[in-house]
RNA sequence: GUCCCCAUCGUCUAGCGGCCAGGACGGCGCCCUUUCAAGGCGCAAACACGGGUUCGAUUCCCGUUGGGGGCACCA
């Protein structure tokens, strides 16, 4: 592979009409962060807004870290929410291939391009002796980078010890004259960094593998990306790959930083703020709208009033000049609220779709009950629709319904609504109306026939109706009683109601005692 | 330490020289109501500080303070 190897290879791909390409490079390192599909979200939607291309790029280069299943867990996170791409893993594309360590050739070109043109040098300084190096600097006058020993060997003697067999690595010579590098950024606006401060940095490893500030510029280059759009961490890396850019006569595209999403404690949110992975949000009962609402939100805004939209008015409307420069904090019951806003919308079939994996590992039931059942179940989504942020909430709202003709009596709601005098009787009467044969099993009949025994009895709502909660479900806080009351069986309300009887006589006498 | 970036209610934000500083989440109150919700109505809640520029600064400039990020043979 030699310079002019890199020039054929090097030729950067440009369709031609003039259209936005914009990529997302997620390292398979772990699972999708929150930052970062914030950081795909807003490539897509920008790439969609302007009828533009956007390609999925996996930088695998640490073979230490980078795992075939992370990069599995990334594809199915993204297409979880709502995306997809235009090139990339399973799709291809005219860059292919999209996993940079198949890109090998390319980046070992570039190198041999860079060393003709005197862009680079090697160094033989061994990792141990430059991390003595830089522990003496920090302490003394501050870390200022690579002291350049390396930079002033000759020709001559640098390549004998090349070929001696010298471990060494490849670093960018940072030209003396360069001046400030300067660059436009669409959210921050012009950039400015000292040359004269730049670190002489790697680009490529004693072991020939490349490293991330050059791999990345050289594909952006090649792919003709158009607009870089990621997170901010990556701003100090920007006057370094524009670097690269200039030392491969390469055009420096647009960038557009993205300020960091923050933990409550306004620290940078990682693991130790619990979720933080796509994946971890799902399984926590999330709806991909509710997340690409809410996350599309995180630092950018449609207009300044509008809080809940549809992926098609993201794509229609998303711009970088609405995207906020301040970090924002992730703020879970902000999404939790969003989450039920999706809920409400969601309908019954979608509800039993997603609610059956909770009921099933809770214990309730099974999937093939749910399946024989369908219409039974998609009866419980008008209870609970408006009463659940997230879908394993539902366990716990609904649990009531699965016990036969047993009930599990939370103490407080017994105490306060069954001990009361004259509760048995109640109770009695109750079973008199909701046993009557003629009594059609539905909510409306059922409300209809209780609210004739208030009037018979001569009593409140609550004085009735709480006690029937109670007796049916165990608990003062429920779904509402007559829809719930219909969803059980006949048997099932009758067997419960007579075993409350006693329940309640014990709970009056121990009060009085 | 050093370089870079940021700064409006508790949180996400609108604002791009003249506004009673708007919306949303959360909080609080009232209404509705058989519980819990949902819904309706309402209330409290912000321009970090100090200098300029200007007839006039939340808005422009400079400091201070506070916060964030980078400074690896990680990405």
């Amino acid at each position: 592979m030699t310079a002019s190897d890199f020039d054929k290879i090097f030729s950067p791909y440009d369709p031609g009409d003039g259209k936005v390409r914009v990529r997302f490079a997620p390292s398979p390192t772990g699972q999708l962060h929150i930052g970062g599909v914030r950081t795909a979200i807003y490539n897509w939607a920008f790439a969609r807004r302007n009828g533009g291309t956007f390609i999925l790029r996996i930088d695998d280069t640490d073979p230490e870290r980078s795992t075939e299943a992370n990069t599995r867990a990334i594809l199915d996170a993204m297409k979880w929410i709502g995306m997809d791409w235009d090139e990339g893993p399973e799709v291809g594309g005219p860059c292919e291939p999209y996993f940079q360590t198949q890109r090998a050739h390319i980046y070992q070109a570039a190198l041999e391009k860079m060393k003709a043109n005197g862009s680079v040098y090697p160094c033989f300084c061994s990792a141990e002796e430059l991390a003595a190096k830089r522990e003496a600097n920090q302490k003394s006058a501050g870390y200022t980078g690579y002291d350049r020993t390396c930079r002033s060997l000759s020709p001559e003697e640098a390549q004998a010890r090349i070929d001696a067999g010298e471990s060494h690595v490849w670093r960018v010579k940072v030209p003396e004259d360069r001046g400030d590098i300067v660059f436009e950024d669409a959210i921050y606006g012009t950039c400015t960094f000292h040359a004269d401060i730049m670190d002489d940095f790697i680009v490529m490893r004693s072991d020939g593998t490349p490293t991330y500030n050059f791999t990345t510029a050289v594909d952006d280059a090649i792919m003709g990306i158009t607009h870089i759009i990621r997170g901010d961490d990556h701003l100090s890396n920007t006057p370094r790959q524009i670097l690269v850019y200039e030392a491969l006569g390469m055009k420096v595209p647009m960038f557009a930083h993205l300020s960091m999403i923050l933990g409550p404690d306004g620290k940078r949110l990682s693991k130790r703020h619990g979720a933080t992975s796509v994946q971890a949000f799902r399984e926590a009962g999330y709806l991909p709208e509710a997340m690409m609402n809410y996350l599309s939100l995180l630092g950018w805004s449609l207009d300044g009033e509008t809080t809940i939209f549809s992926l098609e008015t993201l794509c229609n409307s998303f711009s970088i000049d609405r995207i906020s420069r301040n970090p924002a904090i992730f703020d879970e019951t902000k999404l939790a609220w969003v989450n039920s806003v999706y809920i409400k919308e969601m309908g019954a079939k979608r509800f039993v779709e997603l609610a059956a994996p909770y009921l099933v590992s809770a214990g309730l039931t099974t999937a093939e009950e749910i399946e024989s059942n369908r219409g039974w179940y998609e009866e419980i989504y008008p209870l609970v629709r408006e009463r659940i942020k997230v879908m394993p909430e539902v366990v716990d709202a609904v649990a009531f319904l699965f016990r036969g003709t047993e009930v599990e009596f939370d103490e407080k709601s017994v105490a306060k609504v069954l001990g009361k005098e004259g509760v048995p009787e109640v109770i009695d009467s109750i079973i008199e109306v909701l046993g009557d044969d003629g009594l059609a099993w539905n909510a409306e009949a059922i409300e209809e026939a209780m609210r004739a025994l208030l009037e018979k009895l001569g009593k409140k709502p609550k004085e009735v109706f709480q006690v029937a909660r109670v007796a049916l479900t165990g608990s003062m806080v429920s779904p509402p009683l007559f829809e719930s009351i219909a969803l059980l069986s006949r048997e099932a309300v009758l067997a419960r109601l007579e075993s409350a009887k006693p329940i309640a006589q014990a709970t009056f006498e121990a009060k009085q005692a």
